[in-house]
RNA sequence: GGCCCCAUGGUCAAGCGGUUAAGACAUCACCCUUUCACGGUGGAAUCAGGAGUUCGAUUCUCCUUGGGGUCACCA
């Protein structure tokens, strides 16, 4: 039989990497097999609809390099894909689990509901609706009293299944609920839809957050009484923020387009999340689309939950731009440069060759280049440096044998720059860091830069690079 | 609170009855070096606790503890 696998998520807003990660399985466990990816929007909660999300979904994913087979926008016969314009087809499904026995009408109002609250406020139904006679179902039908449909669940007995990832769960179905499957506003919940759904979409592997874990009991006896073959489940255990809480929308930068923002690049976010809860057989962490898609496999998912280690996403991040060529990473990285104080006024190309190994995101980048337009006025004990035996005076010295030879030639590149100041060196008979280091500092005034002297003279180019130097010597000596 | 689930270094994690308990990130030291990085080498650091089962438990069972989930006309 051919896998199906399905991303159902409901438009509420930004993608969650939790969702994301929920959906990415969901697609490598469905390519792995050769079978096919479905999407479906779940928004039957009017309430929680939130205009534009339906766009997020599919641009999350297109972006993120997960194609689905079959969804709103790509018929596979089973649509529609949207739960809200099937609502026909579940309260006829409900009805059908009416007459099977597996639910009944209940028209308890919410005061009713309000005074069944336990001990620890928990209500929990009590069958009440079930004691009406067939007609007086009718007679309040008729009659127009609202009503939900609720599912019928056996007082004793213990429900279980065998889940992909967690083994045998089994729950007493006394601690199960008789849930509402058809809402007064004659829309289904999850807890029904989600039934219906899945079978009449033919999945085969339900994929989800384990938040479902113990309730899939309760949705397993609506398969039997239907007497539609059960899915396989796997459920996935959660993405963290710490040890005790779960990465959530309220808190950090949870969300797939925020991880872009500051820079991340889409393989990276990706692949990190992909090992989020995961690992493949062979421990490799640096994977692309195609990789996990061949490695994926069940064994590895884990049962607990993993933290988010940013510093580590960050790692990962930093060995996807170090493949990057100078022209991707500027592509890529543009907007970040605009950011920058020196925008506009450097070759990006250059930067590029420079920032390539020290950025680890691309928001890093403004950061390491602002010293570029922050020059004057710099901290002149900069020059004192023990390690290289250097001191101002010798600094004034240096840019003084300097200046005339930066002025004389035009050709900045590396080879020249560095035969210029080996010639300097031997001449004066300066240590190699003294002189390097003076004119790094002359040039760019500050302690830590994305490339040594001769990258610094290059990038600034001849007139501003003598510029500097004046400018530092007459500082130094002032 | 009931029910369900989970538990290896700071973090992600290999392990699946006998191992010096992998690897990666982070961290520390050193090397490389014209700063900072990159890169290289090395170090420190983990089986939550307690009972069993067994010749032998990180691994199997139970209990405790800790944590997560769930108990909506939300998904």
């Amino acid at each position: 039989m051919e896998v199906r696998t399905r991303f159902a998520p409901s438009p509420t807003g930004f993608m969650h990497v939790g969702n994301l990660r929920t959906c990415l399985y969901g697609y490598l466990f469905a390519k792995k097999n050769n079978g096919k990816f479905i999407l479906r929007i779940e928004d039957t909660d009017q309430e929680r609809y939130v205009e534009g999300a339906v766009e997020i979904i599919y641009n999350t994913l297109k972006k993120a390099g997960i194609e689905h087979d079959e969804g709103p926008d790509k018929d596979g016969g089973v649509g529609p894909y949207i739960q809200s314009e099937r609502k026909a087809i579940y309260l006829e499904y409900a009805k059908k689990l009416v007459e099977l026995g597996g639910a009944y009408y209940c028209f308890c109002d919410k005061e009713r509901l309000d005074s069944l609250a336990g001990e620890n406020g928990i209500k929990k139904y009590d069958k009440h609706c079930m004691n009406l006679t067939p007609e007086q179902v009718q007679q309040k039908l008729a009659s127009g009293v609202p009503y939900v449909i609720r599912q019928n669940i056996p007082q004793d007995g213990v429900s279980s299944y065998n889940d992909m990832v967690f083994g045998e769960i089994a729950v007493p179905n006394a601690d199960m609920e008789d849930g509402i499957l058809i809402k007064s506003d004659g829309m289904p919940t999850y807890n029904f839809a989600n039934v219906v759904d899945d079978h009449l979409m033919n999945i085969t592997h339900v994929i989800r957050g384990m938040e479902y874990l113990s309730s899939t009991p309760k949705y397993n006896l609506m398969y039997d009484k239907f007497g539609w073959e059960r899915p396989q489940y796997m459920h996935l255990p959660p993405i963290m923020r710490d040890a005790t809480h779960k990465l959530s929308k309220r808190h950090g930068d949870a969300n797939f387009e925020d991880f872009l923002e500051k820079g991340y690049l889409v393989p990276a976010i990706v692949n990190y999340i992909a090992l989020l809860g995961w690992a493949p057989s062979d421990n490799r962490e640096k994977m692309s689309m195609a990789e996990l898609m061949d490695a994926f496999d069940i064994k590895g998912i884990s049962k607990s939950g993993s933290i988010l280690d940013e510093a580590k996403m960050k790692w990962l991040n930093s060995q996807y731009i170090k493949e990057l060529s100078e022209d991707e990473f500027v592509a890529l990285a543009k907007p970040f440069f605009e950011k920058s104080k020196a925008a506009g006024k450097y070759d990006y190309k250059k930067l590029a060759k420079l920032l390539i190994p020290r950025v680890e995101i691309l928001s890093d980048i403004p950061s390491k280049i602002d010293f570029l337009e922050e020059f004057e006025g710099y901290d002149k004990e900069l020059y004192e440096n023990k390690k290289n035996k250097m001191d101002k005076q010798i600094a004034v010295e240096i840019l003084e044998k300097c200046i005339p030879k930066f002025e004389q030639t035009d050709d900045y590149s590396e080879e020249n720059l560095q035969a210029i100041i080996s010639e300097i060196i031997e001449q004066g008979g300066y240590k190699k860091g003294q002189v390097f280091l003076t004119i790094r500092l002359a040039l760019t005034g500050a302690q830590m830069t994305p490339g040594g002297a001769t990258e610094m003279a290059d990038l600034l180019g001849k007139q501003e690079t003598v510029r500097r130097l004046k400018y530092s010597l007459e500082y130094l000596k002032g």
